[in-house]
RNA sequence: GGCAGGGUAGCUCAGGUGGUUAGAGCACGGCACUCAUAAUGCCGGGGUCGUGGGUUCGAGUCCCACCCCUGCUACCA
C-alpha cells in the first residue's frame, strides 16, 4: 500500500481527537493521547520536523447543560475542563506542540473561513432545509434513534417526544461521495488499520445523506455566517480545529496542512473519513494523508466509557506505578488497533515483569558491572558481536513496525533486544572475565551491553520517556534521550562516558 | 436484520496461497548462575486448534451448516 506521507519526511503534523469538555479525562482518553505521543516521540527519533496538536471541543449543547447543572457559566466550565485535561496530559509526558480550544478566536476564524471557502467555490453545496425530528422538550434538544427508548427520551422516559420541524443549514455531503471513496481506494488517503478502512468503504458505498450544520435554540456555539439565528453544529465545527491550528485562513497555514496523521477513536471515523474529507474537497483543499483509528479500554470486557469509566480513575491508574509505567501499560497490553482490558492484576504483571524485571533489571546490572569491572567507563570497540547483530536486525525491524503505527509490534522487536542481552550477559559471564583478569573480552562484552542498553533505551523512550530519560543519562551518553536521532540508534555512540548507577527505575512495591 | 472481523495452551496472542512431533510471552515445576530491583539463563509439564459434517493421500489452514463474541449500520460527541 502506498504511504503518501512518507512523501515529506521532514515535516510531520499529527494530531489526536480534540476531547469533548462533558466530564473529566479517563483512561480511554489517555490511551488516545499516549498512543499519539509516543508516535511524535518516535517521529522525531526519525528525524522529522514534527508538530503535534492537541485540544478540546467545548460547544454544543452537552456542554451547555453539563455546566447549568454545576452552576457555572459554559466558559468557566470549560476553562476549568482544559486546566484539569491539560494538566494530566502534562503529567503523562506528552509532548504536544500545541493545545486548540474551539472556543478561542482563532478557531471561529477558521470555521467562518470555510464555511465562506466553500460557498464560494460552491455556492448550492450549503442551502437551508427542514430538518424533522423527535425533541425532546426535557433536553431541549432533538433525540437520535440510540437516544429514544419505547418511544421516550431515555433521560425523560415521562415526557413526550414532540415531532418538530426546523429550518437548518445543510452541506451536500452527497456531492463528494465518490471523490472521496476514490481517495481511500487509491491510497491517497489512508484510513487505518484495514478493518476500519473496510467499515468506511463499505459506509461509502452504500451511500449517503447531505448532513445539517447549524442548530436553532443553540446559543453555546459559533455563529452560523449569514444567520444570527444559528450555530454551527458542534461536529461541524470540531473537525476544522486542525485546520485552525495551521493558522488558517491567515497566509501560511499551508506550511503545516495538509496534515499528516489524525489519531481518533474508532466510533468516529465517519466524522473523520466521510465528512471532514468532504469539508476540505469544497473547499478545495488538501485531504490529510492518514487517520488511524484505535480501539476502547474496556473494563472486564465492557466499555469504559463516561458511565462506566467511574471503576478507574485516571487518578488512581497513574498513582500505581506513576505516569510511565501507565503509558507502558496502555500501549502494551491494550495497543493502539484492537479494544483492551485494564485490570489491576494486568497492570501489576506489566510492571513488575517487564519494566522492573526486565529492562529496568538489565539497565541495572550492565550499569553495575560497568562499574564494578572496567572502572565507571563504557569500553570502546568493535560493534561485531552477536548482540550488535541482533540489535541491527530488531532495529531495522522496530522501524519498520513503527513506521506504520504498528507500536504494538515495534515494542516486541524493542523486548526482543532485551532479551538477547540477558542471554548475552549469561554467555559471556562478566563475572568469570574479571576472575581471569580478561580485560579484552571484558571490553568486548561490556561494551557491546552497553550499545545494546543504549538502542533499548532509544526504542523504548517513546514509550516511557521519563525513565528512559533517566538510563540515557546513567549511561553517560551526551544530550538527551529526547533529541536523540535515529543515527544513534543504528550506530550506537561507542563508549567512553562515564557512567552513573542509578537507584531502582521501577521500585517493587513492598507486600 | 444487513455488512465486517474473530473464536488456537490457565491468561494475552502468532500461526501468507493445506503437508514432518501446533508456536511465543506470562503463569506453573525443576536445574544453573551471581553482575543485577530473590533479578537472569536453561530445561520441562500443559492445547480433541468453537460445534457438526464435507473435499483431500493429508486441514488450525479450503467448502457447507450451526453456536458464541466484537465492531459498523450515518447527525450523543
Amino acid at each position: 500500500m502506498p504511504r503518501p506521507r512518507n512523501q515529506v519526511p521532514d515535516r510531520f503534523f499529527l494530531t489526536t481527537a480534540i476531547d469533548y469538555s462533558n466530564g473529566d479525562p479517563h483512561l480511554g482518553h489517555a490511551l488516545e493521547k499516549v498512543g499519539a505521543d509516543c508516535i511524535a516521540r518516535y517521529r522525531r527519533l526519525r528525524g522529522n520536523d514534527v508538530h503535534f496538536l492537541m485540544g478540546m471541543d467545548e460547544h454544543s449543547q452537552s456542554v451547555l447543560q453539563a455546566s447549568a447543572n454545576a452552576g457555572v457559566t459554559p466558559q468557566a466550565w470549560v476553562d476549568r475542563l482544559s486546566t484539569v485535561f491539560t494538566d494530566f496530559w502534562k503529567r503523562l509526558g506528552c509532548s504536544n506542540d500545541d493545545w486548540i480550544r474551539t472556543t478561542e478566536p482563532r478557531h471561529a476564524r477558521a470555521v467562518t473561513a470555510l464555511l465562506e471557502r466553500i460557498k464560494e467555490r460552491h455556492p448550492d453545496h450549503v442551502f437551508l432545509a427542514e430538518y424533522s425530528g423527535l425533541y425532546c422538550t426535557g433536553c431541549e434538544e432533538f433525540k437520535a434513534d440510540a437516544q429514544i427508548k419505547d418511544g421516550h427520551c431515555i433521560e425523560h422516559p415521562t415526557l413526550e417526544l414532540v415531532p418538530t420541524k426546523e429550518p437548518n443549514h445543510y452541506f451536500r455531503l452527497t456531492a463528494w461521495r465518490d471523490p472521496v471513496l476514490q481517495k481511500i481506494e487509491n491510497g491517497e488517503f489512508l484510513v487505518e488499520p484495514a478493518i476500519r478502512r473496510n467499515e468506511v468503504l463499505s459506509l461509502l458505498r452504500s451511500g449517503l445523506q447531505d448532513i445539517s450544520i447549524s442548530r436553532v435554540r443553540l446559543p453555546w456555539g459559533i455563529p452560523f455566517p449569514d444567520d444570527p439565528g444559528q450555530t454551527v453544529y458542534v461536529w461541524f465545527d470540531a473537525l476544522i480545529n486542525y485546520l485552525a491550528a495551521t493558522g488558517f485562513p491567515e497566509a501560511g497555514y499551508e506550511k503545516r496542512w495538509p496534515a499528516d496523521l489524525h489519531v481518533v477513536g474508532k466510533g468516529i471515523t465517519r466524522f473523520h473519513c466521510i465528512i471532514w474529507p468532504a469539508m476540505l474537497l469544497a473547499a478545495g483543499l488538501d485531504l490529510p494523508r492518514a487517520v488511524w483509528a484505535h480501539g476502547y479500554v474496556q473494563w472486564e470486557g465492557s466499555k469504559m466509557s463516561k458511565t462506566a469509566g467511574t471503576a478507574v480513575s485516571l487518578e488512581s491508574a497513574i498513582a500505581r506505578h506513576g505516569p510511565d509505567a501507565l503509558r507502558y501499560f496502555l500501549l502494551r497490553e491494550i495497543g493502539f488497533e484492537n479494544d483492551g482490558n485494564f485490570t489491576w492484576e494486568r497492570l501489576d504483571v506489566r510492571y513488575t515483569d517487564e519494566l522492573a524485571n526486565g529492562y529496568g533489571n538489565l539497565a541495572s546490572r550492565v550499569l553495575a558491572m560497568i562499574e564494578r569491572y572496567v572502572g565507571g567507563i563504557v569500553p570502546t570497540g568493535v560493534a561485531d558481536t552477536p548482540l550488535d547483530q541482533e540489535g541491527n536486525a530488531r532495529v531495522a525491524a522496530y522501524g519498520n513496525a513503527m513506521d506504520g503505527n504498528l507500536i504494538h509490534e515495534g515494542a516486541q522487536e524493542m523486548w526482543g533486544l532485551v532479551s538477547r542481552a540477558n542471554q548475552f550477559v549469561e554467555e559471556t559471564a562478566p563475572w568469570n572475565l574479571a576472575k581471569a583478569k580478561d580485560t579484552a573480552g571484558l571490553d568486548r562484552a561490556l561494551g557491546a551491553l552497553a550499545r545494546a542498553l543504549t538502542r533499548i533505551t532509544l526504542m523504548i523512550h517513546p514509550f516511557i520517556p521519563g525513565k528512559a530519560g533517566e538510563v540515557w543519562g546513567g549511561l553517560g551518553l551526551p544530550g538527551t534521550a529526547a533529541d536523540a536521532k535515529w543515527g544513534a540508534l543504528e550506530n550506537p555512540p561507542t563508549g567512553g562516558g562515564k557512567v552513573r548507577k542509578l537507584t531502582p527505575l521501577f521500585p517493587k512495591p513492598v507486600s
